[in-house]
DNA sequence: TCCGCTATTGAGAAATAGTCTCAATAAAAA
DNA sequence: TTTTTATTGAGACTATTTCTCAATAGCGGA
């Protein structure tokens, strides 16, 4: 198990790939999270930098834990987060979506393996289950297509 | 299949079950939304009803609309919206969340049949999938054994 | 039916979470 | 070292949801 030091060199190649600077403040977020045990919010790091002597503002934390996440150092532990929505439920089937990331478009899937997968689960640690979010998001057929053309994205 | 009629009654029966009123707006609202056919948001339900000559205040559609889920009239598609959080990646295998909804406690579990048929799903609609979220809600053991003691809750 | 109690409503204020602006700073290239 | 330009910080701003409180309206009992 490689520990913060290789994660510092895979960010640092992470924004050099892209030309991002590798700079003071990106480093030491990066240095922060990768201590982290559990999970932890965007004051929660700022916080932990100020302790430690930083004082990097919430915006730049902010834009700094995407990158971190792009680069495959941390992961988001809550989905993305988007005005609440909802759907008629009375005689429907229950589904869950499939969301297009570019077009935004939803196909809904209903697939009860799941739903039986995750009573099994609930039941593995003793929970009683009461609800779930389950939201798979990509690239629809089209957008896949047009996809080929717009490259790279600096920035 | 029942229409709109049925779920008024369901509403109703849900309303004096917990000792709620059933009230002109709450009305309005479960109509509105019963007559919807694809997903929609708390602002296009206010428009719905205005365009019908009701005018109802946002707020008593954000309150009226919890009591519809749980109602069972109408689910939410986009999952609990809450702060992002994170958790480090890097040398980490994925793993989705079970979240205690009375004690916040959260627990990891690794289950990789959800993460192939995930794949299957997104493959049998054409997309490419990127990535996904996936928690499932319920009580701890811990706030089982509890609940049974803190009982009915009125409003 | 009318009365009284209190839940609900409306309107706007407040809270919450995240994004944007822009001048100052600091990487990286030359 | 100089130049170029991305990044930063601080606070303003946006978007969404919740709260406050006076006015209103269900509902149970007389
Ligand atoms: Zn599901
Ligand atoms: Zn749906
Ligand atoms: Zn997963
Ligand atoms: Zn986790």
């Amino acid at each position: 198990m490689a520990g913060a030091g290789s994660g510092i060199d895979r960010f640092r190649a992470f924004l050099r790939d892209r030309s991002l600077r590798v700079t003071e403040v990106r480093e030491r977020v990066a240095l922060a999270v990768l201590q982290r045990h559990g999970h932890f919010d965007v004051d929660e790091v700022v916080a932990e930098l100020r302790r430690g002597g930083t004082r990097a503002s919430r915006a730049t934390v902010y834009r700094a834990l995407p990158l971190l996440e792009q680069a495959g150092l941390i992961a988001a532990t809550t989905g993305q987060r988007e005005r609440q929505r909802y759907e008629r439920a009375l005689d429907r089937r229950h589904h869950d979506h499939l969301v297009c990331t570019r077009c935004k478009r939803v196909v809904e899937f209903e697939y009860p393996a799941f739903e039986i997968l995750q009573h099994k689960v609930a039941e593995m640690y003793g929970f009683l289950l009461t609800s779930h979010t389950h939201q798979l998001f990509g690239l629809c057929p089209a957008c896949r297509r047009r996809e080929g053309a717009s490259r790279v994205r600096h920035r």
